[in-house]
DNA sequence: ACAGATGTTGATGT
DNA sequence: TACATCAACATCTG
């Protein structure tokens, strides 16, 4: 599941794929996955586009990234990435493109996307790249410091809001709140000043992190792929024991629970009990 | 066989 | 306004 650390080393994959190169040839195998704005449904490709990206990918300048989100521009325009649940980009040979760009070098660059949730929104106009770009999101997760926490929604939802802080998923978030010995389920405007320092800092040292484990090599390797070993010391470890509190003299389970939809872990030792007032939108 | 879980964005509903 | 829920996807598990 690609949260900040994976588009972070998606963005400087493509940048020393494509350093000092030029795209001769644009191959739109699956055109679903180009998409005519950010607003689009995902898999709503349109024949324009597609007309759009063959033109703009040619001449690429750089690549920025906001949060889950990469721009990649051109002399002729920008593209706005994004990898949703499944996307992946990768150089050389490969089986089940969406997209592949040819490189003056003989090189190819693949999209992958099986379940086309993630896309690539070409723009002619780079204002509107740009605006496209940023448009209802927080400060990155990674370069700037963690706002202020508010409402009554559950802490780990809201680390989730990209409006609020840019680049944290369900892993992500759940990790640090660990990291910090805070319980998911704490309303984030119960918060004190000494525990936001604690996660901020505890969300930095989660994304930098996994982004060292992901390393310097080209491949990523994602949690969910069969034979890749789990490399989150909480996520889908429950019934194990925590080792973050061993070392305390705590013997600490690993729990599980439903939150909003997806599944959240943590540690009793570490975390604490859930809050009182857990409700259930937790 | 079939229901459910997986996770992200964005649209829709309360 | 703030928050909750569902749809879009494919693949795997119980």
């Amino acid at each position: 599941m690609p949260e900040l650390p994976e588009v972070e080393f998606c963005r400087r994959a493509l940048s020393r794929w494509t350093q000092g190169r030029t795209i001769t040839q644009v191959e739109i195998a699956d055109p679903r996955v180009v998409r005519d704005s950010r607003t689009a449904r995902p898999s709503a490709g349109s024949a324009l586009a597609a007309e759009c990206l063959r033109h703009v990918a040619r001449h690429p300048i750089g690549l920025d990234r906001v949060g889950k989100r990469i721009l990649w521009r051109f002399e002729a325009g920008s593209l706005l990435l994004h990898l949703g649940m499944t996307g992946r980009w990768t150089r050389g040979p490969s089986a089940f493109p969406k997209v592949r760009l040819h490189l003056d070098s003989g090189d190819v660059l693949t999209f992958h996307d099986p379940r086309l949730l993630g896309g690539i929104v070409p723009f002619e106009d780079g204002r509107a790249a740009h605006a496209a770009f940023t448009a209802d999101l927080g400060p990155d997760a990674l370069l700037a410091s963690l706002p202020r926490l508010t409402g009554k929604r559950a802490v780990k939802l809201v680390l989730m809001d990209q409006t609020v802080v840019a680049g944290l998923g369900n892993v992500q978030a759940m990790e640090a709140l660990w990291r910090a010995g805070i319980h998911p389920l704490r309303q984030a405007d119960s918060i004190d000043a000494v525990e936001h320092v604690r996660l901020s800092d505890a969300v930095k040292r989660q994304l930098l992190g996994t982004l060292t484990m992901l390393g310097e090599g080209d491949e990523v390797v994602y949690v969910e792929e069969r034979g890749a070993p789990n490399p989150f010391p909480l996520y889908q470890r429950a019934g194990e024991r925590c080792p973050q509190c061993a070392p305390a003299g705590r013997t600490s389970l690993i729990q599980h629970f439903r939150q909003g939809g997806r599944g959240t872990w943590w540690c009793p030792g570490c975390q604490g009990e859930p809050p009182r007032v857990a409700a259930d939108t937790g």
